[in-house]
This record gives C-alpha cells, structure tokens and sequence, in this order.
DNA sequence: CGGGATCCTTTAGGATACTG
DNA sequence: CAGTATCCTAAAGGATCCCG
C-alpha cells in the first residue's frame, strides 16, 4: 500500500512519510547526481570515466556512490569484465529506463521554463532590493 | 539554447553543465524538500503549518527556505495577510502546476515500482553478503 | 501564526593517495 | 581503468528562542 486518502479525502502518498522506503529511493534517483547520471544512460551504456565526463562535476567518489545506490535499487545493471584494465559498463534496466524517461520529460520541461524562471528571480530580487 | 549535440550527435541538456542556472533550479523541485512541497501543493492552496503537517519530518527553518527558492523561481505564489495572528497562503503559479504534474507522475512512478526495488535491494544484499 | 536569528550537529561532498 | 580508503571542509539541516 503506497498511497490513501487523508481526512479530507485527499490522495496522500507513502513518499510523505518520515520513514518509508519510496521516499529514501525517490531521493536516489530525484538527487543532484541520480537525475543527471540516470538522464545520461538513458540514450546508451556508458563506462564509468565516459559517464564523469558527462556528468560536470561529479566526483569519482559521488559517481561511484550514487551508482551502487541506483544499482541496488534495480534502476541501474553494472556489468564487469575482468580484464586488465579493467572495464565496467552501465546501462539502465527496463524499470530504470521508465524512471529515466520521466525524469528526461522533467528535466525537459524544467529547461524550457528556465527564461521565465529567470523573469521570475529578476522580479524577486528587486522587489526584495527596495 | 538549453540543449545541444556533443560529438557523438548525442543531444546534451545545459542542465549537464557545472555552472548553469537550469542546474541550480532543477535541484530546487528536485531536491528532498521541494519535491514533497510541490506536490503537496498541487492540490490546492496551503497555510504554512498545514504544509508542515504535510511533510513528514521538514522542519521550520527547510520548509521556509525551500518556499523562498520556489517563490523566486516563480513556481510558488506567497500571499501574505497583515494581521493577526498572521495568515500565508501558498499556492501554485501556472507555470508550478506543470512542474508539479510532472513530479507527481514520477513520484507515482516511483511509487508503483516499490515492490520491484525491494526484491532488487534483497538480491544486491544477499549477493554482496557472501 | 509565520517566520527570522542564532547555535550546533550531521551529512554531503571534494582532494588525494593507493590497489587489483 | 575503476574503483576504495582516508581525511578534511562546506553545506544541509535541526533545536531553540524571539518578534510582529
């Protein structure tokens, strides 16, 4: 059961609650590193060091961890090869790709809202300034 | 221009890019806080305690600051009441509705992929334990 | 009631060095 | 190459008090 109604009859949703496992995993893939890495799986496999080249910013610890969350969580397969050097490819499971594509849309749309999200810090700022 | 094409014909959002504004945004509704007062907010205007109650565990001083980043942006609108005691109403800009439908229908997402996360987190688990 | 200011603790996160 | 381990700093976040 992940969702009810609250007194008001309102749909209210697990992830609300202080202690649930949908908000911990709703953090894994909503947090800085998790919308950015999963958005960049999405058009492929990618190997660790090419995923930090695409991720600006992200250090290898950071990468690191939020990959082993995403993979534990089932969003993200890591296929080693035993080889030397060593190569790790990454690619998203079927559920991580659903994920990823929602959060593509977001991201998306967040892009496109960024000349009046800028409008809107410009009014901010100087109504706030006098 | 928010996207372009890397090297490889990859489309590649500014979002990807260290120090854009799109970035900072994005983790504004993204963010554990924002999330959560986002869609809380989606259906219907709200005081400021009564979105307290709502979500679970944030405290005064996060959901002040998480109101302020999402009023600048422009998502949320803040009406404030001289008297007293004070009355704040916080409501959904157009422009926070859509962004909000969005966050929900990945939070919903999420939601209905909870089972499935359970069993991957069980089998990374026993798989990393012996 | 809706915050702001202050203080304090905890976590996120970066830098560097090291390993199979 | 793909990490792990260690150390350290900066930021997030909580608790408390106060004020209009």
């Amino acid at each position: 059961m992940t969702q009810w109604v609250d007194e008001h009859g309102k749909l209210v949703f697990d992830v609300f609650a202080k202690a649930c496992t949908s908000r911990a995993t709703l953090e894994h893939v909503t947090g800085r590193w998790g919308v950015l890495t999963m958005v960049a799986l999405r058009d492929g496999t990618l190997r660790f060091n090419a995923l930090r080249r695409r991720v600006d910013g992200v250090s290898e610890k950071m990468l690191a961890q939020t990959l082993q969350a995403l993979e534990r969580d089932g969003f993200v397969h890591r296929e080693a090869q035993a080889t030397i050097p060593p190569r790790v490819d990454y690619t998203l499971t079927p559920m991580g790709r659903q994920t990823a594509d929602s959060l593509l849309s977001l991201v998306e749309l967040v892009e496109s809202q960024m000349v009046e999200v800028e409008a809107a810090q410009a009014r901010y700022d100087t109504a706030k300034g006098d």
